[in-house]
DNA sequence: CAGGTTAGGGTTAGCGCTAACCTGAGACCC
DNA sequence: GGGTCTCAGGTTAGCGCTAACCCTAACCTG
């Protein structure tokens, strides 16, 4: 049917069904006043012709992209997963399309990308669990009408926020507490490398100190937040420190490379080593023994970043923060 | 610096440069001849206005958009992240984007996402799994220059491939065959619903009895390629047919599914009953006991199939099929 | 030193759409 | 019966770029 020629444009469909092109544009968008019978007519050249309209044109036209670009550092990470699945039901459920930039959890290649996107490419933006520091980040931002940004703090007048309600990194302070009160007494620390969002290591030993707790800068390590980068610290850790009856994980992939590191070093989780993670990815819940965690909604922190986003689109400048809780589920490890 | 009022354009660059749009476009595209002086001058004058081109405007005129589409199934399945991350690595350092589209498992979904998607919004296509069936995939295709196809054979004229070396669903086969030759006389088989793609059940049948093993339709569900979905399967397979003692899961997340389940209808594993995935994914060699599953190297069939892509974009017509090999890694589940 | 070559630009004409304004015919009103 | 309101559409201009062609001065070249 399609002859593989030049697609139809506008004008096509306008000679063809004998109308002017404004009136054919009016039928595709639905606006304007239009009798029922030459929006049939119209229709039914538009089939005949399969003539579909140039995205490029309008976007030309309409300074709208109708896409959103989503930045974020690892696709292969189930929490960013699940944050993009939910974003890409709700864009799509209002005709957007996702634009997905992944950074490998590289600085470099996220100020690349996010200096590559820009309003011409996307209406919007968000930027999940950025790396950047605020120097680099701010500045990035400020050339977008619309963005969210999510697990990070910017200020008001950049962007919607969605984030957790406790401050960053505090949850690695709540996993430590929650050790150190069940009763260890050695706790190491793999804290993850991200820049501008980790609770500073002191603010940790400080507040781990608070309790009572003993607090030591070699039971600490800091890495990348996945599997293999956990549970290489974590080997390391451990072989310079079998003192250790614990670890927190700064996320879950952390931890369970660290109980894998753990179970070849010949140590009985959670008799001899309890170790947490945060995130609650499925695989935490389905290891043995599985993972003490929190749990968060994924899915739904990439949902409400997608409405706050389109809104902001829409034109709406307020200040929206959404603020999700994760709570601990204590499980095997520990 | 940047005033938060119109974007700069060509036009603005040309006037306080004192030089013509064309000039500013070779200088921005780096075509033509220009003098190093003028080179330099414009680009000062590009750097002081903050001129970025207009992605849009680019488009319509050169009728290309540097963006290609990835539809996947599920993006928090790590079998396709994986691929995703493969892709988005390749498109990225070739001055693409990446428009991400999620199915979610829905014929549906993937059809009317595919409706959309057309060559004013994206250069290639690649489909990943397509759920759909033959006549509703191939017309969709036909309307594109450019696209690759993965785990799926389309007509040469109309698509490159990228396969597995093994036909369709043959994996489980082998998966069966393995397990009877080991041992297992009783073999369930949680098949995936994969219109187009998956083996048909007869075969799966023929093949098993063919080596002499016994085959039951009763044995045999079919379900969505999660793990909820192998876990409810498994659930009531093993409910009503406790006298197996072995299950062939159509991927890893179904089998993992079908391991929780038979723990906790209180089966052993291996012992009592054996079960493999396919897929190689990490939470596989990370369960206890870790799961006999396929190796397949997924961010490789990422960077292949874009490569191939960007090929085909380039102009490139030939046929060409990526075949990949799987191959059984024997672990605790069998 | 007439006739070609090059380097270094400029000119023109759209790409395919939509915003904003205009028009013309009938309905309606007092 | 002259004004005006509504409906249904048309006209015009331009979004920001680049392809394709054109132009001119300087530079060879035999």
């Amino acid at each position: 049917m399609v002859k593989r020629q030049r697609r139809a444009t506008l004008e096509d469909v306008a000679r063809e069904a004998g109308v002017s092109t404004m009136t054919v544009s009016r039928v595709v968008n639905n606006t304007g006043r239009i009798s029922e019978d030459t929006r049939r007519h119209v229709r039914e050249v538009i089939a005949r012709l399969d003539y579909r309209p140039s995205r490029a044109a309008r976007a030309l036209v309409t300074r709208q992209t109708l896409m959103i670009a989503v930045v974020v550092p690892d696709v292969t990470n189930p929490y960013f997963a699940e944050i993009i699945k939910g974003a890409e039901d709700v864009a799509w459920e209002h005709g957007y399309g996702v634009l997905l930039a992944n950074t490998n959890e590289s600085q470099a290649r996220e100020a690349a990308v996010l200096n590559q996107l820009e309003e011409t490419t996307a209406d919007g933006l968000i930027v999940v669990s950025s790396r950047l520091p605020e120097n680099i980040l701010l500045p990035l931002l400020e050339r977008w009408r619309a963005v969210v940004v999510v697990n990070r703090q910017v200020p008001p007048h950049l962007a919607a926020v969605v984030r957790s309600r406790f401050e960053y990194g505090h949850r690695s302070i709540l996993a430590a507490r929650y050790l150190f009160e069940s009763g260890r007494r050695r706790i190491g620390y793999l804290r993850l490398k991200r820049p501008g969002v980790e609770t500073p290591l002191e603010v940790f030993m400080a507040e781990l100190a608070a309790v009572g707790g003993e607090v030591r800068e070699e039971w600490y390590r800091t890495c990348l937040p996945s599997w293999e980068a956990g549970y290489g610290a974590a080997k390391d850790l451990l072989a310079q420190h079998p003192e250790l009856d614990a670890i927190v994980g700064g996320n879950d992939l952390v931890g369970l490379g660290a109980m894998r590191a753990a179970i070849e070093a010949g140590r009985h989780i959670p008799a001899d080593l309890a170790i947490t993670g945060s995130d609650d990815i499925l695989m935490s819940r389905e290891v043995t023994p599985p993972l003490t965690t929190f749990t968060v909604s994924k899915y739904e922190i990439g949902t409400v970043a997608t409405r706050l986003l389109l809104q902001r689109i829409a034109g709406d400048t307020e200040y929206h923060e959404y603020l999700f809780d994760e709570e601990l589920v204590v499980r095997g490890t520990t």
